[in-house]
DNA sequence: TATGGATCCATA
DNA sequence: TATGGATCCATA
């Protein structure tokens, strides 16, 4: 899959650290990583066709796998209850990536999630991953993504400068491109996963 | 319905002007409206049955019908593309009420869009009414509620004090009763619902 | 029971 | 097309 763009809201300054160049590196080459069809070289995705009936879309579920596994194998942990990845820092703080392809409304929470996290001084800084509006047309109806997100990155970057909120970010990701010829990413719960 | 408790996050003071008193008196009785059966004199609930499979639960669409009903005939404006009803005071400022029986993440992003309003300046404060956990025990999974909400107000406090950041509360429901003979309210059939 | 999610609906 | 919502799912 394709990283787009990166949105800094909140930095103290961790993001010309050692630190932070590793973080930006694991979670580039977990993006990097997400190929469909599974075994592919790449990130083909079948377009949305939204005049079929019923529509036909890409589930997401299985999209994140090879993301959280590649971060896994870098040695960040993946604890359900708390963010999808996190990975603890020489410094002794740990910082927090969210993939989020649940509905737009569960990106706000995410985001005030990694909000709690600094405020109650459990991670001091966290990314959210999101698809963009490209990629969020081929996808679920309502997943997360970044255009609907942008209206709101004034609330967030007020956070910008508070003790304890060290570093947030918004992270957008693309398909490679689209192939008619490609299947569709399975939806619900017939447990399809990438390699 | 039966109101049950009023959480303030943020007072500038407005909390005791007549305003106030009577934007608290237009919610309660908006609450104090809402009725079921259909007719009745008060919100009797058939309890949820999670053990029958499907799982018998209520669905929410109706409920907060009578409660939008009542804010309209008190004067205030009902805005879908902006927030469920606003009040605009004497002073010339809007105040909005959302009720929210969506999702729970849906409540998270309810707050930041009364945040992002205060911030910039479209309204002056808002409130967010939610079902007390009693309540969502028998409703559509997974409905917004205050327990689950309650972590989160530290977050939401931060804003007391700001510029632009009037008033912000979070006002709780209860059902009046359970009542095993009355009838489910109708769901529909959005998200895996079957049709 | 508790929490994060995935999916489709309604309507402007 | 755009946005808010409503409904079940998976799993600890």
């Amino acid at each position: 899959m394709r990283f787009s763009d990166w949105h800094v809201l909140v930095d103290n300054g961790f993001g010309v650290t050692a630190e932070f160049a590793r973080v930006r590196r694991d979670i580039l080459e977990g993006i990097d990583a997400i190929r469909w069809p599974p075994g592919a070289h790449d990130f083909a995705l079948r377009p949305a066709d939204l005049r079929a009936r019923p529509q036909q879309r890409n589930g997401v579920k299985p999209i994140k796998e090879a993301f959280v596994s590649l971060l896994a194998d870098r040695g960040w942990r993946l604890e359900h209850d708390l963010f999808d990845a996190h990975l603890t820092l020489p410094g002794g703080v740990p910082f927090a990536v969210e993939w989020e392809t649940g509905n737009i409304s569960s990106s706000h929470r995410a985001m005030n999630r990694l909000g709690l996290g600094m405020h109650e001084g459990r991670i001091g800084g966290g990314i959210l991953v999101v698809p963009t509006r490209a990629l969020y047309a081929h996808l679920t109806d309502r997943i997360g993504n970044f255009a609907e997100l942008e209206r709101y990155l004034p609330l967030w970057e007020r956070w910008d400068g508070e003790p304890g909120f060290g570093y947030l970010a918004v992270v957008t990701v693309e398909q490679d491109r689209l192939d008619p010829t490609a299947p569709y990413i399975p939806r619900g719960t017939d447990g399809l996963a990438l390699p």
